[in-house]
DNA sequence: GGTAAGCATTAATCTATATTAAGAAGTTGT
DNA sequence: ACAACTTCTTAATATAGATTAATGCTTACC
């Protein structure tokens, strides 16, 4: 049960790199990200409670994925021998699981202002301290659209 | 281990009901669908291998998906009360979860040309026995932006 | 203090996908 | 075999979000 401190910006795991590993947030925010052919980043936030995964475990293959930390962050890593560790809470893991699930078909069928709406209800303490471009790739548009949709919001209100 | 024989539009879970299962695909297709409040479904399909979680595990709360077979099907169902169950593989669960989050920064940075090219890779079996207007709900377009995208595909070929 | 570099905003234009509508093709029931 | 349905396709138009470009704002560096 090894905690680690993460610094804001430090890196966990870079594309390409051997992984193995899992990472458990206790406090702070992580973020895995690829690069696509064009350069473009696209990122996936981490808040407490949620777990990081590499993309491809358990095979020793590189990943393609960048998993760094957006504030400073505790996590508890766990190597990849963990499959016998009873103590590991399979409910939560399967909780977790349907978490994802249901956010794929949620962000398949929902439009930039919902999907801006439901981030700053889910992460409210986040949208001040992270750029704005950021956000914009976690909502999978461009930063230009994000100004917008803030600024229609402010007029609705 | 109880499996459980699941025959082509079977319902395994209804929208509100109570859940607490989890079923582990052993042959066949399921989808779990959502409809929002314009009454559109929205679709994510499991193929053999996969886990099929409700939405809100474990507390004793209403699902807000549904889950039916799309083909029939052989399923593992299990008791939420698995925890302690050392047979639990939880490499395959983390593993199942890092292509879940893969799979969001993916579908949020594809076209829906990128996402079906993609789909009929993962599932080229499927193209042919699904209705159209399934896999256009689960790539995220409508059926006529599907047939779309298939007349622009021939053409290129 | 001035200039450079990155970030956010705004606006003009462009493009992918949605919406609407209509017809063709397939299916189901009688 | 026909009528009633549903699904698929095609086309015309509308719209959300991308792209491009220009501007102001910081922050950093010389």
């Amino acid at each position: 049960m090894k905690e680690i401190t993460v610094k804001k910006g430090q890196i966990l795991q870079r594309e390409g790199e051997m992984n193995g590993k899992v990472y458990f947030v206790k406090s702070g925010l992580l973020r895995s990200y690829s690069i696509d052919k064009k350069g473009k980043e696209h990122i996936f936030m981490f808040a407490p409670e949620d777990w990081v995964v590499s993309d491809n475990l358990p095979p020793d293959q590189p990943s393609g994925l960048f998993i760094d930390a957006l504030e400073d962050s505790i996590v508890v890593a766990k190597e990849k021998d963990l499959a016998r560790d009873s103590q590991m809470d399979t409910i939560k893991l399967f909780k977790r699981m349907g978490v994802l699930q249901k956010r794929i078909i949620m962000l398949m069928s929902s439009s930039a202002i919902e999907r801006y709406e439901h981030f700053i209800e889910t992460y409210p303490q986040i949208v001040q301290r992270v750029p704005q471009r950021m956000i914009a790739s976690y909502l999978g548009i461009t930063p230009e659209a994000l100004s917008k949709v803030k600024g229609e919001r402010i007029i609705k209100k």
